[in-house]
DNA sequence: AACTATTTATAAAG
DNA sequence: TCTTTATAAATAGTT
């Protein structure tokens, strides 16, 4: 159906063959439009071209999805249960893990135990002393840091006090010697001491026990 | 291309729809052949008629799969992910459930212990003091079975010892009143005693109980 | 299913 | 790529 009758073979004519897909194209898609519509029938039509471009058509009364179950149905083929199988599959092993991590967690929490023989009982007993031998030791790691930290605190809680002290003599000291009347003043407006002198009541460290 | 042109829309008759589909089809697949070979294309074509027959043509250097494997990659679209999406949904959720068993399960053997706190360490503390303690008790239990037990087989053992120092007693008494030639030639053939008297060594009764 | 008049698709050219 | 045009191919209606 053109000029000259061609052979159906590849065309090796890059540009050729480009323009013979794009217009074979069409015409496919027209043909897929039209069964559907006079024929009342269902059509899926997925084409790649050489250069990876894709085009599709599907009749408007259904869905690709759709066609490829009732495809499944039809042939008996498989087209992505293998993928179902896979995840199944995998879905059962993580569920046995899980099994066995439960049981195993169970007997640790001595549930369940009834189950076991004394050979069995024996490395649980010996996991769940070297666990609470493992815990404490972390607990006493902490109490140790915190007794230090306790005595750092208490350490330098005596150095403040010191200064304190000192400063405080020492603005006795100057106060004394300033005039009486900004002296007066001051009073009415309360102790215009800085900030950073005055003294704060420790923040008491309610973690912190001895 | 026919006798006359037609419509493009439903064709009412039913024999002529039927016939039309046939021809068509015929058609289409012809077209959808000779795009594959001529242009170097991939395609996949199915059709159902109106009456559920299906009908199927896919290029020979690739596969229905492969097909749809491409088409989602190209569109985004997804065909059967609906259903793998549940599966994966679920194995994401083991997993998680896997993952906090596996954590747990590792504190409960004193691994991992530095990313805790030391309130966090309390709770584990106590899960393993408990378990500690059901394990022992299971033990516990177990020894106190094999004591009663053993208690049990001695008892029987004495009881076994003295009916047979009776039984020794009485068969001697016996013995002395038989005739002194019988006696000479059961000498010859070893102790004569019928089998249920004889000694046996007790079945050890090790699932032992009452 | 076969025939055939006619429409449709499209190869080659512009 | 788009149009034109000659021709091949498809197919509607008929038998």
């Amino acid at each position: 159906m053109g000029r000259g009758k061609i052979e159906i073979k590849r065309i090796e004519n890059s540009t050729n063959r480009q323009v013979t897909f794009s217009r074979r194209r069409n015409g496919i898609m027209k043909k897929a439009k039209e069964i559907s519509v006079l024929c009342d029938a269902q059509v899926s039509l997925v084409i790649f071209s050489s250069l990876g471009k894709m085009s599709e058509y599907c009749s408007p009364s259904t869905t690709l999805s759709k066609m490829l179950e009732k495809y499944q149905q039809n042939s008996g083929k498989k087209l992505w249960d293998a993928k179902h199988e896979n995840l199944s599959a995998e879905i059962d092993r993580i569920k046995k893990e899980n099994d066995n991590m439960q049981i195993e967690l169970r007997h640790m929490k001595g549930e369940d135990l009834n189950s076991l023989n004394p050979k069995e009982l024996i490395p649980i007993e010996e996991a769940l002393q070297n666990g609470l031998t493992s815990v404490r030791d972390k607990q006493m790691n902490f109490l140790k840091m915190l007794k230090r930290n306790e005595r750092m605190l208490e350490d330098e809680n005596k150095r403040l006090t010191y200064l304190l002290h000192h400063q405080e003599l020492a603005m006795e000291g100057s106060m004394r010697e300033l005039d009486i009347s900004y002296h007066q003043k001051d009073r009415e407006y309360g102790n215009q001491m800085p900030m950073a002198f005055r003294v704060q009541p420790i923040q008491p460290n309610l973690q912190g026990n001895k």
